[in-house]
DNA sequence: AACAATTACATTGTGCGCAATATAATTGCA
DNA sequence: TGCAATTATATTGCGCACAATGTAATTGTT
């Protein structure tokens, strides 16, 4: 008997339910605002700062490939939330901004975090405890990539 | 400017990355046993005592539903992993059991959970502790599910 | 200037994950 | 017993995630 093949004893299951488990929590709030989890991932990056941005540059912060990307911000123009537009001085690049919708749909959006938190059931600090060792596992990891 | 909305903060965004962070580590280990990790999950449970088990059983620990497994269960038995056979008490249920494939596959696995623990470079103490954390994040968010 | 290498993105194909719906078997209850 | 409700699984459709490949634009080198 192997306790390392043990499911409930691997750290990979629990992030694997966690990620699942959290995504759905954000579904039913997301769904007001008419997006999907990675929507509002690519919708965070832009909100940031509401400048245009490349499709490179959106790959970088959310570890995305064009392959992910490319058909996931085409249905996002689809919907009204951005607009593509090729950069005049790279044409290989493309750019990506908000629409005056993308911009609205913010006002909605700004009060999930705070829900969200609520539901996790954390204290500020144990969150930002959290998020220190979740940053350090993620360090360690990316390093072997 | 709102800091909260801000996606470096985002305990989420920390999640889903380091899911998609250690998928892609287990990917090349995986890989010689010619599993994915989704199909290494549903290994797992069936090693754990090597006696059939039923799609609902399997679903029930992996929180995954039929939508998921029937057609991954499908691709399984055609890789040779595992066979599948309609309950003769119950014809509603389909009972999964590893065929000697998969039994031996058992072999090449069982090293790769050190393997991996090596790659995060946390100590033993620091696994559970961030595992107990987990749990307990876990169990909240599953409660508004 | 010519051309090889690199870069930015798109496309194709495969495998999840899940909502919604369908179907057949079983159970429960009047 | 008959029949409505429940249960176990399958199917369809959609949206990621990613490997592999393709293409056009740009850059670097000689």
């Amino acid at each position: 008997m192997n306790e390392q093949l043990h499911i409930e004893n691997q750290l990979c299951f629990r992030l694997y339910k966690l990620n699942k488990s959290i995504t759905r929590l954000y579904a039913p709030l997301l769904k007001e605002a008419g997006l999907t989890y990675p929507q509002y991932l690519v919708m965070l990056v832009l909100w940031q700062d509401e400048q245009a941005k490349s499709i490179k540059d959106i790959g970088a912060i959310l570890e995305l490939d064009s392959g992910t990307l490319s058909p996931l911000l085409k249905r996002m123009e689809k919907l009204g939330l951005i607009k593509r537009t090729r950069s005049k001085t790279d044409e290989r690049s493309v750019a990506i901004e908000l629409t005056a919708h993308g911009k609205e749909i913010k006002n909605k959006a700004k009060f999930i975090p705070a829900k969200l938190l609520m539901l996790t059931g954390l204290t500020k600090i144990e969150l930002k405890q959290l998020q220190q060792d979740l940053d350090e596992l993620l360090h360690n990891t990316q390093q072997h990539l």
